[in-house]
DNA sequence: GTTTTTGCAAACGCTTTGCACGTAG
DNA sequence: CTACGTGCAAAGCGTTTGCAAAAAC
């Protein structure tokens, strides 16, 4: 799912499926959250949406965030000093945030939970969330 | 560290060597976030102090959990629909948090993470958070 | 006595929502 | 034509902060 027409085209069909009106500003905002890998805020995608697209508004990104997460099409991945990031990659994988520049970075290492184990408790897991905090290499010095 | 007294004395002494000055609010906090094993809110603090302690003021509670994460004696281990909720044990582990009800549970299973895979990012790296998601015993019916 | 902490209330900042208008289907 | 989505501004709400009084050391 690397090319960005083709993961709008799916987009498009899930969102159909769901009821959801295909609007240009649901279109823009997914193409926008697909296009880029930094997992941006709601406010990142309206500042990169409002320039092209005239009146847009950050309420609107905020409900089409909500929509996708609902669609099953983007997740909320994080939320660094307050502010949520999202992703429109939903295949698993994990992140990690630099506590001084606040970037999210994907992290493709495997984990090997011990599921067995998390039987016990008798739980339904649904998603397993791994987040590592650090420093990153730019902000190394 | 079971003895909560035992904790108590501990807190003193490295908030003592912080440079930190012991209040009756702070040792009430301290206990009360040791005491229990739900990952209280600062509100759920509050609401449980504000009883026994005349004009405590949810302020101080947020104060002091910011203190004694900075002084290593408690940490924020979750937010949970826009509530950040702690943890006085800070020993690694991780946590399972329902959708349903939002209990926030203690995972202790292994995890076999491949940090050598990590190295390759060159990031600094401190703490890895482990966070299940789904939902608990209690609210399958 | 000096410095830190507290309580109160106000401020903050991200996110959500009510409403009238616009637009997709 | 009807239901859903949008823009705007206002409201919400958890958390933080300024300030004078109080307490720790």
């Amino acid at each position: 799912m690397k090319n960005i027409e083709t993961m709008i085209e799916n987009f498009k069909k899930i969102a159909r499926s769901k009821g959801m009106k295909i609007t240009p500003q649901r279109v823009a905002i997914y193409r926008e959250l697909v296009s880029r890998h930094d997992h941006p805020s709601a406010e990142d995608i309206y500042d990169a949406l409002k320039g092209k697209f005239a009146g847009i508004s950050l309420a609107t990104v905020y409900r089409t965030l909500t929509s996708l997460e609902n669609a099953g099409l983007a997740m909320k991945v994080a939320t660094v000093n307050g502010v949520a990031r999202f992703d429109g990659k939903i295949t698993p994988h994990s992140h990690f945030i630099c506590k001084v520049c606040g970037r999210v970075i994907d992290i493709d290492c495997e984990v090997n939970v011990e599921t067995e184990k998390l039987k016990k408790y008798n739980f339904s897991v649904e998603k397993c969330e791994i987040i590592y905090y650090g420093v990153c290499d730019k902000c190394q010095n």
